[in-house]
DNA sequence: GACACATCACTCGGATTCCGATATAACGGA
DNA sequence: TCCGTTATATCGGAATCCGAGTGATGTGTC
């Protein structure tokens, strides 16, 4: 069955990035934002507004949850975040998405050329 | 010489359809909007508030610049935009940043798994 | 011990961006 | 004549972005 993500589309570029660093393991916040300056080379660090504004969002959207309790180790400060089962099918749609989008311009950049 | 586009980046999602629609071609700007919509295939369709919001911001930056004259024919109330070379330079690093998105994302996506 | 720095959480408020409703107007066809 | 499409653009509220700042603990280093 077919479920209907485009209400949740596009994503925004720090949501996005947020979903696709939990989508290998449960992070808490500041592991989020390591994670995400990492998988983008540091060419992206969104600070911690950003974070927890979205977090929130993402978190009532149902796309995110709390998870209840750490894994292995146990600084009693970090909260963990989990992406939910839907969470994972809205990042999976948007990166569908993004490969069309790069599809089509990697068309539009290299076939034509007109004046500059 | 390599020019450094990371200030622009990332671009949110409006502006990156903006500017891949006129990457093919110059455009006006209800074409703009009627371009983006066939891209996304109808999955996006910005607003004229986004659209003349995200334009003016272009422009300043001088990825986008107003055509002098339109192409051939002339309907009087038509502004056409051009993409400039720089902004070509900011759209093509942008596609880049999203192809390896994209990678890390179908490897995150697919390859581990734990509880759902 | 003192000091700096990393880890970890989170708030706040200003700036920016989003985006539909709305206004205006010319054109084409039924 | 009337309506839908093409076309440009503004307005203002809502949403979002995002760094500065606050506070606390841990981990070095001199």
């Amino acid at each position: 069955m077919i479920e209907d993500y485009s209400p949740f589309l596009p994503l925004s570029p720090a949501a996005l990035h947020i979903l696709l660093s939990l989508a290998g393991e449960d992070r808490h916040g500041y592991g989020i934002m390591q994670e995400v300056a990492r998988q983008s080379e540091g060419q992206y660090k969104p600070g911690p507004g950003t974070l927890y504004d979205n977090l929130q969002k993402l978190m009532t959207q149902s796309l995110v949850q709390e998870s209840p309790r750490p894994p292995a180790h146990d600084d009693p400060r970090r909260r963990y975040f989990r992406l939910t089962s839907f969470g994972r099918g809205v990042l999976s749609a948007e990166i569908t998405r993004l490969e069309t989008v790069v599809r089509e311009a990697k068309a539009c950049l290299h076939a034509p050329r007109r004046a500059t």
